[in-house]
DNA sequence: GTATCTGCAAATTTTTTGCCAGTAG
DNA sequence: CTACTGGCAAAAAATTTGCAGATAC
């Protein structure tokens, strides 16, 4: 997060909006940096709280807008993750999510699926050209863990 | 979907209504049979229209606490597919959900992750104790397949 | 200079809640 | 009987939209 980055990040941001025919502003670059330096997975309200220190005139309405063309140009992911509003991602790495079923808390576990298991997927989906996907898991955090000590059995919808 | 099957279903969603504490209803009963029928992951408000010729009296916010109570006893699930409202799922065999970034549409894809990937989740996940997880692909069904023949290429996040 | 963007307020959409009469167990 | 439910209407929460002035390019 040093300032070479932070330009860096800036640099991409410009390219990116741009060759998607959108416009670099002050509001974008501060949501942008907000979502990406994230790792609780804001809410748009969330990032409107947050963002406001920067940008104090800066509208909700604006942070919506600015989300869906972050989200639009591939800088940032939208999470579905069943608590009442929608949660945003600017984690570039590949990983998944991890919500706990006691504290609604989501966390991030590294990783991808092996290339054998996207094969499978892709085989089994037939007609359907895979593109991406979005895997989240259910469980408990260590700080809700139930005190049953069981570590078997994790099932498919 | 013979009249013994569909005795054998209003004999566990009763059994399995009073093992969690809550009643049998004809409400209740009408939504488990649409959802579990369904193919098309309706919305509240499909349940809704979709009952209401069953049980032409029914409000849509008994609809709303019918699937939540089917949702808390696992009788169905919630989910989050990204375009505005809620969706349900009363499928029983494991499955993938499958949403076409062309025409939303959303697809089941049967099977479920091996057991080996599952323990590489696990233990990627750290201390968070697994009970199960959901994953959605993405990409273009085939009525939406974009010309290009190209199939490689799918990444987490 | 002009098409795009922001902020504001109002509108929509989705989901939840309080309350009372009705019903399952 | 009594606690749990359903229907209704109102409320709350989340997101979208129309528009006029401001701004990026």
């Amino acid at each position: 997060m040093k300032s070479s980055d932070a330009k860096l990040n800036d640099l991409v941001l410009r390219r990116t909006l741009q060759e998607n025919g959108h416009r670099y502003t002050d509001q974008r670059a501060a949501v942008f940096r907000l979502v990406a330096h994230s790792r609780v997975h804001p809410t748009a309200e969330d990032v409107f709280l947050g963002v406001r220190t920067e940008v104090p005139g800066i509208s909700l309405a604006t942070i919506y807008k600015s989300l869906e063309t972050l989200v639009s140009c591939g800088l940032a992911k939208k999470l579905n993750l069943d608590d009442g509003s929608a949660r945003f991602c600017g984690r570039t790495e590949p990983h998944h999510h991890a919500r706990c079923l006691t504290c609604g808390g989501v966390s991030d576990v590294p990783g991808e699926l092996g290339d054998l298991e996207v094969a499978a997927l892709r085989s089994q989906a037939g007609g359907f050209h895979l593109v991406g996907y979005e895997l989240e898991l259910t469980g408990y955090c260590s700080d809700c863990a139930p005190a049953t000590g069981n570590g078997a059995g994790a099932s498919a919808n």
